[in-house]
DNA sequence: CGAGCAACCTGCATGC
DNA sequence: TGCATGCAGGTTGCTC
């Protein structure tokens, strides 16, 4: 599910129903995510009040008095607003009840998400300490983009994917990306010019804020913190459409993996 | 150091 | 209908 933009719209649905309310209980039926939910996770948040909520790449931080809750969604992690009699399903793991009646509820099938308490400043934690510029932040421009990828030889798609050179672009992002800036995705990284690390900074933060704007890309059950699907994937030119025309040029889009991970492009646009 | 890839899991689509 | 296979939105942490 969650690329950024899930992440944002995400962050955006469950603000306003945590900021300045007390965790007054949580109920842990599944431990095991990415890494085992500590056992003192309830101990230091209980009692505390969500101060603000932030992201990071795509993590979640809720910032209490004395630390920051970090979650991470995975790939089919979820977070809901609900209220606080809703019946638990398979796979909701984690309830987090608030002073106001709200229950956060962390659902996630494939368990690849994690939810960790990170006393003092987070930034300096090893899970973010490492990571490359927001999309959105002015260090994030073409004269960095160019300086970073000098000399690399990995393709330009998993390039753009490496959270040390950007946060935030997963591999639907990664796609589209590339055939809006008719870049080919095994293109060598150092091979780029200035002309295209421009096309693709300005890219990047466009289709990304788009998608945040459209509330996300909806594949199979993406909703909202609230239950509402998001509607980017309506406007996805290639990620999931290979061997169909090209949205350009009608040729067949073709299909490759890079670093493992299904990779769409039109043979013809993107050089 | 970088590159490549296995690993962590469940659900779903597909093919036999 | 059942079973095996392969693939999926991410990221860490191995080995070479």
């Amino acid at each position: 599910m969650p690329e950024l933009p899930e992440v944002e719209t995400t962050l955006q649905g469950i603000t306003p129903y945590i900021v300045q309310q007390q965790v007054q209980r949580i109920i842990i039926r599944e431990s095991r995510l990415r890494w085992p939910i500590s056992p003192q996770l309830k101990t230091l948040l209980k009692q505390q009040t969500v101060l603000t909520t932030k992201r990071r790449g795509k993590y979640l931080l809720l910032q209490t008095e004395t630390g920051t809750l970090l979650i991470h969604l995975g790939m089919s992690g979820r977070l809901r607003i609900l209220l606080t009699k809703t019946q638990p399903q398979k796979h909701d793991h984690v309830d987090i009840y608030f002073s106001n009646q709200t229950l956060l509820r962390y659902t996630d099938p494939r368990r690849f998400g994690a939810l960790l308490f990170v006393p003092g400043h987070p930034l300096q934690h090893p899970l973010l300490d490492h990571l490359g510029p927001e999309p959105f932040s002015t260090l994030f421009n073409p004269n960095y983009l160019y300086a970073k990828a000098n000399r690399k030889t990995l393709p330009v798609k998993q390039f753009i994917m490496d959270n040390t050179t950007v946060v935030g672009v997963g591999n639907i992002y990664a796609t589209e990306v590339l055939f809006l800036t008719k870049i080919h995705p095994c293109t060598p990284a150092g091979q780029l010019n200035k002309r295209q690390c421009h096309r693709l900074v300005k890219t990047i933060q466009q289709v990304l804020s788009r998608a945040i704007q459209a509330g996300g890309t909806t594949l199979k059950d993406f909703v909202n913190s609230h239950g509402k699907p998001g509607y980017f994937q309506q406007h996805l030119q290639v990620y999931g459409r290979g061997g169909r025309p090209c949205p350009l040029c009608q040729t067949p889009l073709q299909e490759t993996r890079i670093s493992n991970r299904n990779t769409v492009y039109c043979p013809v646009c993107q050089h």
